[in-house]
RNA sequence: GCCACCGUAGCUCAGUCGGCAGAGCAGCCGCCUCGUAAGCGGCAGGUCGCGGGUUCGAGUCCCGCCGGUGGCUCCA
């Protein structure tokens, strides 16, 4: 197991307000206020909260910001924190603060919304029973409107365990139709050596970066001019990896009774408007193909290409119910430009989708089905440290009004995640408007979450679609339909398990699993003799017999985080053998071929 | 889509005040035949993202576009 690389502790997401690190960084977002206004005359200011690892500030600014600014910021930020200022809380009349923040609008549209609408200063709803009053909190000549809280004196702060970061653009209040501000993000700890654990937890994930190891180990690229933008290309090192971990999710899914399913790229519009996709979705579709009086559409769901397959495959009895479509279906969505990420955010993307039609009273084993294949399948990719998101309906009208079945639906999807012992937590208002579903979040070895897996109900499309099955009472019923991917999509969960591991794939993923590096031209005979012996055996071997010292080559297989490198010299020609290096950098001796594969066998099968 | 920054060889980058486009690695050729992370020499490699403008002269300055990065917004 690899070891992790976590940022320093923070508290617990709902300690965290009352926490001295929140504190610390509400009153350094404060101070970095003051300092931008004394660096920026006429700034306006707009809202500066702790966030996760640190804070920021939201600035509308007179000109434009460099990263060299921020260097001047931190220095006088230093000299605030030196001069040991008190913070000072008070209540101010609503009068007060218009006056006091007369000049500056972003302070008095926030005064109104607390006044009017009972929000706090982020435009969050104030907990109940809370009434809005206006407070300031100044240190020294900046008062800013603030609920606090604070520390209690800018000398409490460590001036050195706290870093400007970087500059980024945001909406005011986050609503793209509000004008840019120009935020500053900063990190801040309790110490020095926290602050440099948490920098370097950054560095390594630069140097983790899927991008560049994608490139690095020739994995897959991109070439937005030629190809498009957001559209990868795969090497045959990188389509070894894709072929791996669809054929292992195909093997799990088969054993657990899942049929797997081939439906086109390309769809007429007219299923998406009876899906309700196209009303809906439609900005995230590529524009249509137009044929005579027909319209085809890039896929970019399956759910109504496999219920049509459904319907066309003739009646249903309740007999043959669960039935479980499962493909790996490459998608087309068209995501906004700068959204594209990577392989995390494509716009051609392959899901190992699956639709499970059932009963109603099905729905809870079927779920349980599904959980037990996604533990499965994460447990090998190495990521054993995950929660369940469990998103039910809220009070809003987008969800379709259907109580008994929401009811029976939410019950059903506990009692799986209490019978498979998964450490879950519900959000509320957080469900599809076609029915609850359970979202994976798991950690990778950076302590990174992401959301892979998902299970969704649905109770609405099977109907829009005319899906139905005979029931033990002769007359016609609609089939509820369970939504599901376990590693989401190929490309993305590729782009994950980079950065998992670092770039060093377990064995049974890695592209090249040995390398074979004849010492001289003399033992380049065997070593060829030994690669096809192994390739015989099912590994995937390559001999690198180059020119070129073997310390060269062994620090290219290095590099290329090959798992097995297996050095022939006069020595192991003679005595029949291989030497065994592992990329750790072990060296584990002379020894029979069967050995090694033996060795090469077991940690296959562990997963490492 | 929006804000900021960026775009020079396959990769990483240098290129000063506007004055003949450079280095390392990778590649190719040759030599070297080596015991666990870089042997030596040579050669080749460029529409300086694209288009326009200013100028005697533009990689360098200005405008537009394309693309990338960090965020914001979004993510069925």
């Amino acid at each position: 197991m690899p070891q992790k690389i976590v940022p320093p502790p923070e508290p617990p997401e709902e300690a965290y307000p009352q926490s001295d690190l929140y504190r610390i960084r509400h009153s350094l977002a404060h101070i970095m206020a003051q300092a931008v206004l004394e660096k920026f005359p006429g700034a306006k200011i707009a809202i500066g909260p702790p966030v996760r690892h640190g804070f920021y500030y939201d600035f509308d600014l007179p000109r434009p910001i460099k990263e060299e600014d921020l260097k001047d910021i931190e220095a006088r930020m230093r000299e605030i924190i030196a001069e040991d200022h008190p913070f000072v809380r008070r209540v101010v009349s609503p009068e007060e603060a218009r006056d006091l923040f007369k000049d500056q609008p972003y302070k008095l549209e926030l005064i109104e919304d607390i006044l009017n609408r009972g929000t706090d200063e982020y435009g969050n709803p104030l907990p109940p029973g809370e009434t809005p009053i206006l407070t300031t909190y100044r240190h020294g000549p900046f008062e800013d409107l603030c609920r606090g809280p604070h520390v209690e004196r800018t000398g409490q702060i460590n001036p050195k365990a706290f870093k400007l970061l970087s500059i980024a653009g945001a909406y005011w209040r986050g609503d793209e139709n509000n004008p840019m501000l120009t935020r500053i993000y900063g990190t801040a700890w309790h110490t020095e050596e926290e602050l440099q654990q948490y920098l370097r937890w950054r560095e390594e994930a630069q140097r983790r970066d899927h991008r560049r190891l994608g490139r690095e180990l020739g994995l897959f690229y991109f070439a937005p001019e030629e190809i498009g933008p957001g559209i990868p290309l795969f090497t045959p090192k990188g389509e070894i990896i894709r072929h791996l971990m669809e054929s292992f999710v195909r093997e799990v899914q088969t054993r657990y009774g899942y049929q797997h399913v081939w439906t086109a790229h390309i769809v007429k519009e007219t299923l998406y408007e009876r899906s309700g996709h196209l009303a809906n979705y439609a900005e995230f579709m590529f524009p249509p193909m137009v044929d005579g009086n027909d319209r085809y559409r890039l896929k970019p769901m399956n759910c109504p290409s496999h219920m049509t397959l459904y319907k066309k495959m003739g009646k249903h009895s309740y007999r043959e119910l669960p039935l479980r479509f499962a493909e790996f279906a490459t998608l087309y969505r068209y995501e906004k430009k700068g959204e594209l990420q990577g392989l995390t955010r494509v716009r051609a993307l392959t899901q190992d989708d699956a639709h499970i039609f059932c009963t109603p009273e099905q729905i809870e084993e079927e779920f349980l089905l599904a959980l037990k294949i996604i533990q499965e399948v994460l447990n090998r990719y190495r990521f054993t440290d995950y929660r369940v998101r469990l998103s039910l309906r809220g009070q809003g009208e987008k969800y379709i009004q259907d109580e008994e079945k929401w009811r029976q639906a939410e019950a059903a999807l506990r009692a799986a995640l209490d019978a498979a012992g998964l450490d879950y937590f519900e959000a509320e208002g957080e469900a599809a408007f076609y029915g609850p579903k359970a979202d994976f979040l798991a950690q990778d070895v950076l302590g990174r979450e992401w959301q892979l897996s998902t299970i969704q109900v649905d109770f609405i499309m099977p109907a829009r679609l005319g899906l139905t099955y005979i029931g033990p009472d002769g007359k016609e019923h609609t089939p509820v339909v369970l939504h599901r991917a376990v590693t989401g999509t190929t490309e993305r969960f590729l782009g994950i398990l980079i950065e998992h591991y670092a770039g060093a794939f377990p064995v049974w993923l890695a592209p090249v699993q040995a390398v074979v590096i004849p010492i001289t031209d003399a033992q380049a005979a065997y070593a060829h003799e030994v690669a096809s012996k192994l390739r015989e055996a099912g590994l995937r071997v390559e001999v690198d017999d180059r020119a070129e010292t073997m310390q060269y080559r062994i620090r290219q297989a290095q590099l290329q985080k090959v798992p097995y490198m297996l050095i022939v010299g006069k020595r192991e020609v003679a005595q029949g053998t291989v030497s065994l290096r592992l990329r750790s950098g072990e060296n584990l001796g002379a020894m029979s071929l069967e050995a090694f594969l033996q060795k090469a066998r077991e940690d296959i099968e562990a997963g490492v």
